[in-house]
DNA sequence: ACACGACTGCTATACTATATAGCAGTATGG
DNA sequence: CCATACTGCTATATAGTATAGCAGTCGTGT
């Protein structure tokens, strides 16, 4: 089939994206963890402490949508929050959190070797970087 | 800031993505397009005739949802359906449709610039191969 | 020849992710 | 000490995608 759309990287990018996240979903399901759920925490254990609006800016989840999502996580005991101002919450994870991580942690291993195993081996390097300047983290 | 995700090709993919999208998607807006809308524009224009089914499976849209979503672009003059079979639709474009995709590719093209510009010059070359790798269109 | 399974287009519905507007209260810098 | 910016939050809206099921059609194997 003839498809005009492959030539092109937003689209290829867009599609290979939406698989590997409905790939990684699926991984997680069994721990009742969605991908968002694994990128707070990993977040919170890399920066203890982190403010949840911080957090928000971070991972790009607007004020609105942190506070249901934070107290689910919360409601479930992975994470505790803290008062540090009398606005600012500061986030931690809960020792079960961090069993609950390290077990997501080991699936989304799994996940990254699924993703760069489809990648010839000589460009596998280049992956990263490529996705780095895509995302354009740097420059304008 | 020490963001632990940054290594995780899974996790930049899905960035980069969000953002590219978004970028399309306002680049679009003054055609009143989306990104699907062209996804599909382009592919009718490559394949005349296509099957509504088959289009559907190509861009990986259900058939539940591809009924409003081509049923928007003829209510709008973009495309028409033309009955094949008793049950299978095909899609072409209208003369109309012709001329807003020829606007809307000149917008893609210039969006696909602006991502591979983003890229150091040496890499360039192997964005199109590590995307369609990541997206896993031949393998299994 | 025709029954059956597979396919098409469709409606209705639900779920998820994300976005906007606005509020009450708090911190901070000029 | 006041104006401004910030925090967490609720309520709500929008977009994208997914599921279930229906009526009708097609193609194939026997």
């Amino acid at each position: 089939m003839k498809d005009p759309l492959v030539n092109l990287a937003g689209y290829v990018l867009r599609r290979a994206s939406a698989v590997a996240l409905a790939e990684l979903n699926q991984r997680l399901a069994p721990l009742n963890l969605r991908h968002a759920d694994v990128a707070m925490l990993m977040l919170i254990e890399s920066v203890p402490g982190i403010t949840q609006s911080h957090a928000g800016r971070v991972l790009d989840i607007q004020r609105a949508n942190m506070a249901p999502f934070v107290a689910r996580l919360e409601a479930r005991g992975v994470i505790e929050r803290r008062q540090v101002d009398r606005r600012s919450q500061a986030l931690d994870l809960t020792r079960r959190g961090r069993a609950l991580l390290s077990r997501a942690r080991r699936v989304v291993a799994a996940h990254e070797a699924t993703l760069l195993k489809r990648v010839p081996v000589k460009l596998r390097p280049m992956v990263l970087p490529i996705l780095m300047a895509l995302w354009n983290r740097d420059a304008a």
